[in-house]
DNA sequence: TTGTATGCGTTATCAG
DNA sequence: CTGATAACGCATACAA
């Protein structure tokens, strides 16, 4: 039904020249004279041309594709849990790197890593072939898959640890924004009794924010119990359920509540209020990442912002640097986070719904 | 510094076959001496070899890629603008798509469309190149571009009005959920009043819900005044805005604020309250989407589902239907709709943060 | 400035 | 069952 594309060939005999000053023209590399250049774009507009990217891959050993490669979020058996927690910090990343890697030149393949079920070691090492270079987010490989991979391929990777030696690492500050965190509610809030709510617990934000965590309020004088370290998905429902079995179970209620995102966030002052606790009044709740919402929630929520989009751009920049032969400045690029004090901490929230005004309706504390 | 990846050939050489054998046990199709099968997959273990999606491309002359294509929200000088209100529907899709490609044996290559600045329908053209097919969402292009593209590139609509002839088109009933929604304002709640707040105002999904929710509104005979016709941009602060500015001019309060999507309802709820209004006692409001987050808000929203990942599902599954020659049985997919009862339209919300035992903690109501 | 010829890595069509 | 070899569409070194 659809009959073949036309090829440069048939762009050539339109305009009466070579395949090569075709490619020249399309290219503009070497000169060539106006009139003749003319005629080839004027039958490259005729005849709807466009280059075949396999055959120009092939051609000059470069695809212009890269790979953003994200893991599945286990949806298991709970047709609800689209719920997916990540999923607004996984997306943030995927635009700041869609649009930076076509301002490079190149395209951006997305893979879920072979979905829940298959192999994602086999998946990522398959998609070596489509593209020129893979960015890897969190929880994709184990580290010894991934240093095997980067040895022979170019690679990035996104939130990890930043313990990797065999690749490049963009991560977030996040042991300046839970510090911070820390400060604030014992300074400000003169809070002692802390608890976390981590995302899944083979994250390795999710960790090092917990770690970050514990270690600022234990040396600041507060408290941060083991048993108040609680284990969640990073989803509003997964919060909720955690933190209603920490309050059956008896035994005081913590003073503050920090999450490992604001979804999180969300479903515990949901669950808190379905307990009679109020907050701020009778508990504390901080979150992680500021997304769009969290301002507007009732009370705004007081949580920690990370540079989402900017973490695709520079990986995206990263592995680009990478594929042109420039030697990488750093291997373990951090990037800032910043403690945004609205109301769920305790504080007075004088914003409104306006945003973009000159001053910013939130307070906001640096993190470095 | 990277040495170039092993090619068939040196897994040819390395198993002490040809090149066709290589290739056929790496496809399968057909027969092959299990000892040569086995020496050349050990080859291929050992060299770490992957096939050169380019040259495979060329070679048999499909890439292996869908594309998918959305627009830019426009970032403008807004830097917060992050807050992207299309954020959660388009990458819910981007999921799904994304999931089904892979289950096809396809990858999915992500587009923003050149960014705000660039020509769409260069981009869109390019793109042309390096794909098999391509998806457009919403707004990236005008009808007759789409058409002209259309004719001579398996393409595949998505979220659009339904009207273009030349492609096939995917979508979700916002006509029947709207009129869920009057239906339940009015008989149950007996309001008449009522207030629309839209997208981008070139939004098909956005113009469809406006005018599908007016007509039944007013055939129930209740009452939608032009004036209370809201333009918005998806976005939780622009809905905010636009309310504001309503509350702020005077006139009858509107008993009930419908939303085109659920960021809106959450910046409507919270400039409501800011003016001392209360939701749902005083003004009732109803999003659009279903979020996650929907449910744990306070008010639970009351909202209408769409299935977002199963657009991509189905996206997805069309085009490669298409691709196989397989004539689509029809061009013009409606997907379900359903209204979620919770409680910011004025109903008791029973429900607390588990959404996933057996019966669900909200009343739903079908489109159809 | 332009044309010719070759290579890029696979698949697929032939013979053997 | 296996091995040569011809496409596939483009870029490019080399000639003219």
């Amino acid at each position: 039904m659809a009959e073949s594309p036309p090829t440069i060939y048939d762009v050539a005999s339109e305009a009466g020249v070579s395949i090569a000053t075709v490619s020249r023209v399309l290219n503009g590399y070497s000169q060539t004279r106006a009139a003749t250049r003319d005629r080839v774009l004027a039958a490259v507009r005729e005849l709807g041309f466009v280059p075949n990217g396999a055959a120009r891959g092939l051609s000059r050993g470069s695809k212009r594709i890269l790979g953003l490669v994200f893991a599945h979020t286990p949806a298991d058996d709970d047709l609800l849990a689209e719920e997916e927690g990540s999923l607004l910090f996984t997306d943030s990343i995927v635009r700041g790197a869609e649009e930076s890697a076509e301002r490079h030149g190149y395209s951006l393949l997305l893979s879920g890593a072979g979905g829940e079920h298959g192999d994602h070691a086999a998946s990522v090492n398959a998609l070596t072939g489509k593209t020129d270079g893979l960015i890897l987010l969190d929880r994709v490989l184990p580290e010894r898959r991934l240093s095997a991979i980067g040895k022979r391929f170019p690679i990035v990777l996104l939130a990890g640890s930043g313990r990797c030696r065999s690749a490049v690492t963009v991560r977030v500050d996040n042991e300046g924004g839970m510090r911070a965190v820390a400060e604030h509610l014992v300074a400000v809030h003169a809070l002692r009794r802390m608890a976390f709510v981590s995302g899944f617990a083979d994250s390795p934000d999710s960790a090092s924010r917990g770690a970050a965590l514990c270690l600022a309020v234990t040396e600041l004088g507060g408290e941060l119990r083991p048993a108040d370290h609680l284990t969640a998905d990073w989803t509003s429902s997964g919060a909720a359920r955690v933190v209603q079995q920490r309050l059956a179970s008896g035994g005081e209620v913590p003073e503050a509540i920090v999450c490992a995102n604001d979804q999180m966030a969300v479903g515990v002052i949901h669950v808190l209020a379905a307990n009679g606790l109020h907050v701020p009044d009778d508990v504390a709740v901080v979150g992680f990442d500021d997304v769009p919402l969290a301002r507007h929630l009732s009370p705004p929520l007081t949580t920690v912002r990370q540079p989402t989009r900017q973490l695709g751009v520079v990986a995206v920049e990263s592995l680009v640097a990478l594929l042109e032969g420039i030697a990488p400045t750093r291997r373990d690029i951090v990037l800032p986070t910043e403690l945004i004090v609205r109301g769920s901490c305790g504080c007075v929230a004088d914003g409104d719904a306006r945003g973009s005004a000159g001053s910013a309706a939130a307070a906001v504390v640096g993190s470095r």
